[in-house]
DNA sequence: ACCTGAACACCGTTCAAGT
DNA sequence: ACCTGAACACCGTTCAAGT
């Protein structure tokens, strides 16, 4: 007990790297992508934007290092299970942070455009990489199973998220679900034959169970081209 | 002759819509993604910001409409082969237009995340999805396929467009790949064993050969799923 | 070493005023 | 109906000055 208030007093007031982050991701999720602003988080931490630059190189690091602490923490799965289960669950792992932080799409989106070389796009091919080199393919294949992997998820899930912010905080699936089927509807008949066939389909899905079903035919794909070789 | 002068004579100084969104585009063709503002384009275009807003309601209207001009131009591809030619012959197309217009890969995940129901992914979808139809697959299936090979062509084409980018105008493909290879190589081994077992793999892979490996085996997979069911 | 906060350059957008 | 351009609110970033 002396320990912990000795603990407790020791404060932590300093401002730190990690603290900054933390407050940037508070900001993104509680008030959206452009929620973020130095006016925003300099009021939050009661400093001025001069101290953020001191631990902070610029927004744009800021940006990806609050994407890469959620992505790592979201590609923390217990590691046990075929390559095929860690794949799932991985994919399941990504799709519920973007779905929680619903500001994660376009900043993985934007991540995978401009700074593929950062820290977020390695760490995500890493994570499913490892597990499909598990899956006993031809080594030249590798890189380009992952890849279709890691673009499914993160498009698919990216998408829910994006159609899910849209449809507001007190609406539910169904309803935004119907008005997806709606806009879709509205188009001309002649130009989107396509949309209009699916309209219905779209309406009573399961998000989760259709996004599942896209990981296993991708990997289905992949195990047909090892049997191909 | 007369009719020609006659033609060249009627003055197109106009502002319209269209105009300003050839502009845009231009500007982001030359400048890359930061490259449009409205200084930049009133400058171009000769006017002040006002007459701009009399055409197009914001800065994302513009976008979105630049955006969609060259994807439907990047779609318009001849209907002639089997859904699955047409399908590489889309995939193809857009991977170009991505190439020859950087910003695009950015915009498009933009319109993916933020956008979802606006033009431009309602039209990438119709044009993918009408293909997938003629597959034969069974109707559950049609849109997590189309759902799949989109994200996949986008994802991919927009990786590769952010590293050309980045590798800069001068640098060859192979200095490049080079680059990136060693990028990945510069990463803990222990933390990242799968980059380094797949880093001399991309130095010498055909990226457009590469690319549509991806889509044949998410097309395997997608037949696959249809013997299955 | 770390923080302050005024100042700067730039951005998208508006709007009263013109034609 | 279409355009002008000054003005506005806001943004990321810098930097001399403090402790």
């Amino acid at each position: 007990m002396a320990t912990r208030t000795r603990r407790s007093q020791r404060r932590t007031d300093a401002l730190t790297r990690e603290r900054i982050v933390e407050a940037a991701v508070e900001l993104l999720d509680s008030a959206g992508d452009g929620g973020l602003t130095f006016k925003t988080l300099t009021e939050r931490l009661k400093t001025g934007p001069g101290a953020i630059y001191w631990h902070v190189a610029n927004k744009d690091e800021l940006l990806e290092a609050a994407t890469d602490g959620v992505v790592a923490a979201a590609l923390a799965v217990e590691p046990d299970g075929t390559p095929r289960d860690e794949i799932r669950a991985l994919a399941f792992s990504l799709f519920d942070a973007i779905d929680e932080h619903p500001w994660l799409g376009t900043q993985l989106a934007m991540q995978f455009s401009r700074n593929p070389w950062g820290t977020v796009v390695p760490r995500i091919f890493e994570s499913i990489g490892r597990r499909v080199r598990g899956l006993g393919l031809p080594e030249s294949s590798w890189f380009i199973a992952t890849s279709a992997l890691v673009h499914y998820i993160l498009g698919a899930a990216g998408q829910n998220a994006a159609n899910a912010r849209s449809a507001g905080r007190g609406v539910n699936r169904a309803e935004f679900l119907d008005a997806t089927s709606k806009a879709w509807e509205r188009l001309s008949r002649e130009d989107y034959p396509f949309l209009h066939a699916i309209a219905d389909q779209v309406r009573e899905h399961d998000d989760r169970e259709q996004f599942v079903a896209g990981i296993d035919f991708i990997l289905a794909g992949v195990i047909t081209d090892r049997s191909a070789t």
